[in-house]
DNA sequence: GTGCTAACCTATTCACCAC
DNA sequence: GTGGTGAATAGGTTAGCAC
């Protein structure tokens, strides 16, 4: 059963969907004034011609029809409102605007779908900001190390070692999980820089860290209660 | 636990429309 | 004619409920 009551199981599928504008809520042989109708005749009146003539006695076809620009104003402001739909809220705009339920269950699926689209796409290009960032940071901190190993040259001093920093920037990670008494399950991640190692957890981590998820600068303006 | 139903999701199809 | 867009479908998943 769908949202209108329709049910949609009486028939069995169909392999090459010939079938299947039946379980298309909108060829409803008493109702025909909705917009946006479509029945799926192609396929079907081929195969079954003395099914079409019935189909033409009980009611007209339409073509898919797009909303109006009047529906999907009132349609994108309900979304703007909140992201999900509510029965109750379904049935208001249906009877506002016109259109079945199912009608208005589909375009909020379907507006939905193509905003979490548009997010995944200001993700992308908000990563890819910040990689190119980053990247840029990377570059110019190689520079810098090799500018110092040149004075370090210059000054006779090529121990590697000057002030307690190292100057190798190859960076090693191991993951480690301490099993002792005061320290079970903590997980260590060790970083060995060049000679020398330090220590830290991810309670140092997250301390020190704990802005480091980033705040895209332009993120969809669209409510942020949806959590699919 | 199982079966049923409603609601949701993703992937896809297909009609419409602008170019 | 073709590509973009959006309405609709197909099939799968999940949550809630009754048994």
């Amino acid at each position: 059963m769908d949202w209108n009551g329709n049910t949609k199981s009486f028939l069995p599928q169909h392999a090459d969907s010939s079938l299947s504008f039946l379980y298309n809520y909108n060829y409803n042989y008493n109702q025909t004034s909705y917009q946006g109708m479509e029945v799926k005749q192609r396929d079907w009146i081929e195969t079954f011609p003395e099914m079409d003539k019935m189909m033409m006695k009980y009611g007209n076809q339409e073509k898919k029809k797009r909303l109006t620009s009047e529906q999907m104003e009132s349609l994108e402001r309900s979304f703007q409102m909140e992201i999900k739909l509510d029965p109750h809220r379904k049935m208001k705009l249906s009877k506002e605007l016109g259109l079945q339920p199912r009608q208005i269950a589909i375009w909020f699926q379907n507006r939905r779908a193509r905003w979490k689209t548009k997010q995944l796409e200001h993700l992308y290009d908000s990563l890819k900001h910040q990689f190119e960032v980053v990247s840029k940071e990377k570059q110019q901190l190689q520079d810098e190390v090799l500018k110092l190993k040149g004075m370090l040259k210059e000054q006779g001093c090529c121990s590697g070692r000057v002030q307690g920093y190292y100057t190798e920037v190859s960076v090693e990670e191991t993951e480690t999980v301490e099993s002792t008494s005061e320290g079970k399950g903590k997980i260590h991640h060790e970083f060995n820089i060049g000679e020398g190692n330090c220590c830290f957890t991810i309670e140092d981590y997250n301390i020190h860290n704990s802005t480091v998820v980033p705040l895209l600068p332009y993120w969809p303006s669209v409510p942020y209660s949806y959590q699919p």
